[in-house]
DNA sequence: TATAATAGTTAGATTAATCTAACAAATAAA
DNA sequence: TTTATTTGTTAGATTAATCTAACTATTATA
């Protein structure tokens, strides 16, 4: 006996799931038509016919010619995905092997999964993560997203120990660059030397390997201090 | 870069799944339009639709008003459905507590997901199992089904302990019956008394709990001696 | 402020998966 | 062997998600 409470389709939920990702960077909270069928890959007019089906349903708001903003629901429906989407990322990264630039995808399958039971034992096996393999913030049930006090690395101090929390960049290259560089999460990094023409930093990784980070590198990785 | 060697989509993958259990249930290894559209709910004309396209894409045998039988391509692409299927169904019930009965529904979503390394890491993990939590075997990653020699409770001997392996009726309702009598896949049973008037059996579970099952139960309940 | 550029919409078509209603073939029964 | 029943197909329609091409609004610029 399965309850309808209120059943998005797959496409609906990605919709939802890049209109919150564009109105948080927005930061005015609005997003445009062209910009949101840009993010899904499809043409503005197909994105146009779905505004309409997620205004009926209450999940933004919106007027034709207008920008959209996410409605308190649309909003509550987009961070549950985005919870699934972060808990699975974490699950392959921790359980099943998965290196940084493997997850994302498989993941974007994983969080349609319809499961209640799935989603809070998922979490439990996990140990209730607040952070994805990432270093982004995974909503907790209620929607709440957990604070990371963490700073750029191309802001921090010579000399002091960091660690390793999360990445700015997500795209494929940049995260196998890391793999190839040894900066995984969690590694120390101690900044050696930052040269003041181009901003470059040396830095000692796990008390090993010495590197030299160009100013786009350290401007994409959040530490945090330890000790 | 995706590949697209072969992109099933989920009804096509669900119509294989179907065709399988149903050419290998009716052992001249063919199924019929009517009987494949009432095991998927859908009417039989959709089914026609469907077993055009499946044959186009040679995934199937099939003359219009004649039987069907799958391919050796089509019986491929369902062993690797069902395989994924069984390992979600035991990763399910071993690493997240979901019960015997709640597992199939949301296995039904997961068997779906395309990633070649979630399957084979997904098995690592779980310790390349050769049977679900129903006791169904896995079949291996070229399709090959593990054998369980085991036999009906209804057939084997008083005074002798079995432990059970598998259950031949899947239906929610007999699953959460046997759950209420601790009769959970791995414990151990003896028979002490059979009545000859109706079949039913005097039986001890786990050496504490001592219970009389009816014959429809005992017939659908697979056990292998212990020791 | 008129016009060019950008952003967004509408109309009409397509594909996958489904339906209903009407029809046709194969099989069983009288 | 004719007829009734069961089984399966076709035609035509529907819905979700997409497209292209043509159109309309809004915004920026000269």
């Amino acid at each position: 006996m399965v309850i309808f409470v209120f059943m998005l389709s797959f496409t609906e939920e990605n919709y939802l799931k890049a209109l919150f990702r564009l109105t948080q960077e927005n930061s005015d909270e609005e997003a445009g038509t062209n910009e949101l069928a840009a993010n899904l890959g499809v043409k503005p007019a197909t994105a146009t016919d779905m505004l309409k089906r997620l205004k009926e349903k209450k999940l933004i708001d919106y007027e034709k010619y207008g920008k959209i903003t996410l409605t308190n629901t649309g909003k509550k429906s987009a961070l549950k995905i985005i919870r699934k989407h972060r808990l699975w990322e974490t699950f392959l990264y921790e359980k099943l092997d998965f290196s940084w630039d493997e997850v994302h995808e498989v993941a974007e399958q994983l969080e349609h999964i319809q499961s209640e039971k799935l989603l809070v034992q998922l979490d439990k096996f996990l140990g209730f993560p607040q952070f994805d393999p990432h270093g982004d913030p995974i909503p907790d049930k209620n929607g709440k997203m957990p604070l990371l006090k963490a700073m750029l690395l191309s802001e921090v101090i010579v000399n002091k120990r960091y660690k390793l929390v999360g990445v700015c960049n997500h795209s494929t290259a940049f995260l196998q660059f890391l793999n190839k560089t040894s900066l995984t999460i969690n590694n120390s990094i101690e900044v050696k030397e930052i040269q003041a023409f181009d901003k470059s930093m040396t830095v000692l990784i796990n008390n090993k390997n010495q590197t030299i980070l160009s100013n786009e590198v350290t401007q994409n990785l959040l530490v945090m201090l330890i000790g």
